[in-house]
DNA sequence: CTCTTTGCAAAGCCTTTGCACTGAC
DNA sequence: GTCAGTGCAAAGGCTTTGCAAAGAG
């Protein structure tokens, strides 16, 4: 959702979008969850304990039991994905920033952004064989790379 | 593949050839380690807990601590690989016969193992333009099978 | 005012660790 | 006999859950 560039807003790509999608559902816009939001938009990659921290620096006593709850949420309306980059917590990223699929070196730890151009072939090659819609967001390969090799 | 006996032929690869690769790296050959990888080879993708289970069939009283130092082990000699097949523990199986890519299905959970070679176009985009060496067996990809979506 | 959401605390998975005893070599 | 390996129990991360109080609509 919400392609208008980044220009705009600095946290959120469609303003008040979510909050009709929020309420139309039956949920409720609450701070903590704009919040979360905008911690998940600033931080890039994180996990759900530093989306907590980054939300606590503007509002205190935001609980961390409420930062779980409000990703599920989030990912279930489609606004955030997570990933595995490790064999800790997960890291939660805008589903809108996505686009990318995720290295990780065994070596270094070291986590890179490719374009997903690279895995078209595969992409495509399970839809026409097997009829599977890969969910590119949350592909991550681990591996080697070039300096640990 | 069951056999009873700790004789010969029952983990598959090399009957012996691991229990010098451990003495000669100063690791003891014990019963537990056998057995472990007994039992990796014979549940294919198995969870420790699953192992541990498994494991006591055979010799009650082995340890699940036991089987996690084992499987790190076991791992570190390159004889089994782990995956993660959804968000709780994940699975092992025997690194010889981890030549193939899972993928995971988000609707209704399935697991499909498929050939390499649909990854071999990434794997060899990811070498050629970045120097990266993608770790297949580790490899899985999430998406939706062909009867969910 | 109603009903969702939150904070808090406790519990739940999965995994790791400390330590004394056991057993491979 | 020595030292790696094991069992046990306790602790450790990460996440979920029950419930009363708070607050959005």
């Amino acid at each position: 959702m919400a392609e208008p560039g980044k220009g705009a807003a600095s946290t959120k790509a469609a303003p008040t979008d979510w909050h009709e999608e929020l309420r139309s559902r039956g949920y409720r816009v609450t701070p903590q969850r704009q919040l979360v939001l905008e911690a998940v938009s600033e931080l890039g990659h994180a996990t759900p304990e530093e989306i907590c921290a980054r939300v606590q620096q503007t509002a205190r006593g935001v609980n961390i039991s409420t930062v779980y709850r409000t990703l599920e949420l989030l990912e279930e309306l489609g606004l955030v994905t997570h990933t595995h980059l490790s064999h800790g917590a997960p890291t939660y990223h805008l589903a809108a920033e996505a686009d990318h699929v995720h290295l990780v070196c065994r070596g270094c730890g070291e986590v890179t952004e490719v374009a997903p151009r690279l895995v078209d072939g595969l992409v495509t090659a399970l839809d026409r064989e097997l009829g599977f819609v890969t969910d590119v967001h949350h592909l991550t390969v681990f591996g080697t790379c070039r300096n640990c090799r």
